[in-house]
DNA sequence: CAGAAATATTTTGAACTCAAAATACTTCTT
DNA sequence: AAGAAGTATTTTGAGTTCAAAATATTTCTG
C-alpha cells in the first residue's frame, strides 16, 4: 500500500470517530457537534451573518441554514434581519442557546483531550503541524483554483 | 484557543476538502468517494460479505448497504446469496466495475498526492505517523469495547 | 426436532453536507 | 429613477452516515 493511501486510511478512521462522537454528544446533550460548534462561533464572535458563520466554521452556506433551523426549531439561536443592510440575517444566541452551550460537553472526545494534553509540548505541536500541513496541501486549491474557473480548465489534472 | 480546538480545525478543514473531491469525483466520473473507495476493497479483497466490507472500509453496515443500493443500481457489483451460509449476501465486481474502477480518478486529490510525494521520506512518514497516532488516540475506546474481529477476509483490524 | 440464541443483512428515521437554482435586497449606471 | 449587476440567504435535490428496529438464516440446546 502506498502511503498516501495510508495517510486516507487514518483520514477515515478520524473522521469516523469524529462522526460517532457526534452522535454520541446527540444523545448526551441533544446537540450534534455541528450544532454545537454552530453555538460556539456564535458565542465567541457575536451576532453573526449566514455567511461569515459559515466561513467560521467551515461549512457552506446552505449546511449552515440547515443547522440554524435546528437550533431556531429548539430556540438555542434567533434569526433577524439587519435593520441596516435587510439582505442580511444576523443570528444571534437566545438564553436558552447560552445555558445549552454552558452544559454542553466538549466537541472532542474527552479521552483524546486527555491523552493529547498528556503529550509532549513538542509532540502535541508536531501532530498540530502535520495536520494543519495536510489540510493546506488539501485545500490549497481553493485559493488558485477560484480566479481561474473562466478559462477552460475542464481537460485539466481532474479529467477522467 | 488551546491546542487541541486548533487540532479540531484543522481536522474540519481536511475532512470538508475530502468532502468537496468526492463530488468533484461524482462530476467527473458518476462515483462518489465511498462508491469508489467500495468499488477498491472488492477489487483488491475478491468477493466480500457486507459485514467485511464494511470493517474494511471503516463505515457501518447500513451505510454499506445504501452505497451498494447505488452501485447495483448501476451495474457495477453484484449481490447473491451466499450457496453455503444463506445469511450472507455476497458482493462482486461486475464486468463494468472493473472497466469503471481502471478510468476512475484518484481518492484524493492529484494535487494533494503530488504535494505528499514530493515530501522527503521523513516528512511523509511524520505526517503519517501524526495521523495515525490521533486515529489511535480518537477510536481507542472502540478496542476495549469490541473484541477481536476474527474474519479470514479481514487482514488487519483496519486496513484497506 | 422445536424453540432459543446467535449472526447477517436490510429498513427506518434523522442529521449532515454540498452545488445550483431561486428569492430578496442593495448598490451602481445611465 | 429604472434597470443591471452584485451580494446574502434559502430552497431543492441528491448522497452519506449512523443507531436501532425489523427480517432472514443458521446453529445450539433441551
Amino acid at each position: 500500500m502506498e502511503r498516501h493511501e495510508e495517510v486516507l486510511v487514518a483520514l477515515r478512521r478520524i473522521i469516523r470517530a469524529i462522526d460517532l462522537q457526534s452522535r454520541q454528544l446527540l444523545q448526551r446533550s441533544g446537540l450534534t457537534g455541528p450544532q454545537l460548534l454552530t453555538l460556539q462561533a456564535i458565542l465567541r464572535h457575536g451576532p453573526l451573518g449566514v455567511g461569515g458563520l459559515a466561513r467560521l466554521i467551515n461549512l457552506s452556506q446552505g449546511t449552515v441554514t440547515t443547522i440554524l433551523d435546528r437550533l431556531e426549531r429548539k430556540n438555542l439561536v434567533a434569526r433577524s434581519r439587519s435593520t441596516t443592510d435587510k439582505r442580511r440575517v444576523v443570528v444571534t444566541l437566545s438564553a436558552d442557546g447560552e445555558q445549552a452551550l454552558a452544559s454542553a460537553p466538549t466537541l472532542l472526545q474527552e479521552h483524546f483531550i486527555r491523552a493529547f494534553s498528556e503529550l509532549s509540548d513538542w509532540e502535541q505541536n508536531l501532530i498540530l503541524s502535520s495536520l494543519q500541513r495536510v489540510a493546506g496541501m488539501m485545500d490549497a486549491y481553493k485559493l488558485d483554483a477560484a480566479p481561474v474557473l473562466e478559462t477552460d480548465e475542464l481537460n485539466g489534472p481532474f479529467s477522467i
